[in-house]
DNA sequence: CGTAGACGACAGTATAACTATCCAAGGAGG
DNA sequence: CCTCCTTGGATAGTTATACTGTCGTCTACG
């Protein structure tokens, strides 16, 4: 299939499609001659994957190339999936002051949870070390790891889950884009309705409220 | 306090509070004379405030606009954080040809966790027909209503457990603070805490697979 | 009384993610 | 064979967001 047809059946603009190849997110085509490139449905596919990624998930550029590039990882699946955890991690933000006890606490909560299986570099261990440490100097409560308790049980729980569904006829790049898929897509997904939820459960308990 | 006063007590550059003043994020101090204004303790944290929901969340400026001007809200509490809810939810995507199906989808969703006190025209009614749009395009499986059932459970709690939370001692403006950095701090949170837990739980299936 | 710092207006910058233009050439229809 | 459309490839331009810098003036404080 020639690129513009490509773009129709995806809806993304041929444009777009040529900076998507330059930046190596998509594969190049088939070139049976200079001038005539073959695409196919795996660049179909991959187009979908990427959109989906970049207009629910918010996953910037930068962060799908590192994705890309995780494809590459050689090793288990799990070793796989671990690449694939920091290529989707946000750059954690420069630390502060307060980093090193908040890594710590980090580690701590990880231990905790007994998610042994985690590396000592994964790039959310420092994002949740600088998460906390914002969090911190925002509010000057006590707000101990005790705070955070029933999110490492929900998260528990949740990854449980998401590994438990996952299709096992795929291959390891097919198991891959569905961890990825509902990693971003299900959080949006909680994120919001949690919102919902919340402005449901408030009435009950600020329906008559009008405190000033 | 001067404006560099409050600058270094924050962290934030003097020509960046000078751009929330001019964007009424901040409110203005107190008018001394021409030459020189006065800010204060509020003034603190508001920025504080301001910076967590930014670098934390991700909260656009015009997010935080529209938050600055729901505290304006009459009305109950509730009211309040309903507001509140949609200046936080993002901008909801165009809709696409299936929308109208999804949006159908999403109310079902909402009317089956009995979430009924959520207005009919919350913002995220639409983000969450949106995502469910999307997702629908990219993967050709059938995922009714089923698969997101454990995520509205989910939420259910996590609401509940927020909202039950909240100190009872604050004023309406306090509540609300409380209740987003909340929702934003541990939305992050949540999202990291998943990913380091399906690192640890991909390794119990696929710590020995190799498949290719 | 001299000057550092504040105000306010406005212009400039950085980054991300596209989008547009151009050109030469190949290929499909007639 | 001729014509015209599309492609590939390179490069330049655009839009949006979130700041950051400069300038002229003026005044509170030492």
């Amino acid at each position: 299939m020639r690129i513009s047809e490509l773009s129709e059946q995806t809806g993304v603009p041929v444009p777009t499609i040529k900076y998507y190849l330059r930046e190596g997110l998509l594969p190049e085509g088939d070139k049976r001659t200079p001038r005539l490139t073959d695409y196919d449905e795996q660049h179909v596919r991959r187009l979908g994957l990427l959109r989906i990624l970049r207009d629910v998930g918010g996953v910037p550029v930068e962060g799908l190339k590192r994705l890309v590039a995780a494809t590459e990882t050689r090793g288990t699946v799990h070793d796989l999936f671990a690449v694939a955890a920091d290529a989707l991690a946000p750059t954690p933000p420069p630390s502060g002051p307060g980093r090193e006890q908040a890594r710590a606490v980090a580690d701590a909560i990880i231990a905790q949870a007994g998610w042994d299986r985690v590396r000592g570099d994964s790039v959310d261990r420092d994002n949740l070390a600088a998460t906390l440490e914002l969090r911190a100097g925002f509010d000057t409560h006590p707000r101990g790891p005790a705070e955070i308790a029933p999110y490492v049980a929900l998260a528990d729980q949740l990854a449980r889950h998401e590994i438990a569904n996952l299709d096992d006829r795929k291959d390891r790049v097919g198991l891959l884009e569905e961890m990825i898929v509902g990693q971003v897509v299900f959080a949006t997904v909680l994120t919001t309705l949690r919102r919902l939820a919340e402005e449901h459960h408030s009435h009950e308990r600020f329906g008559e409220d009008r405190r000033d």
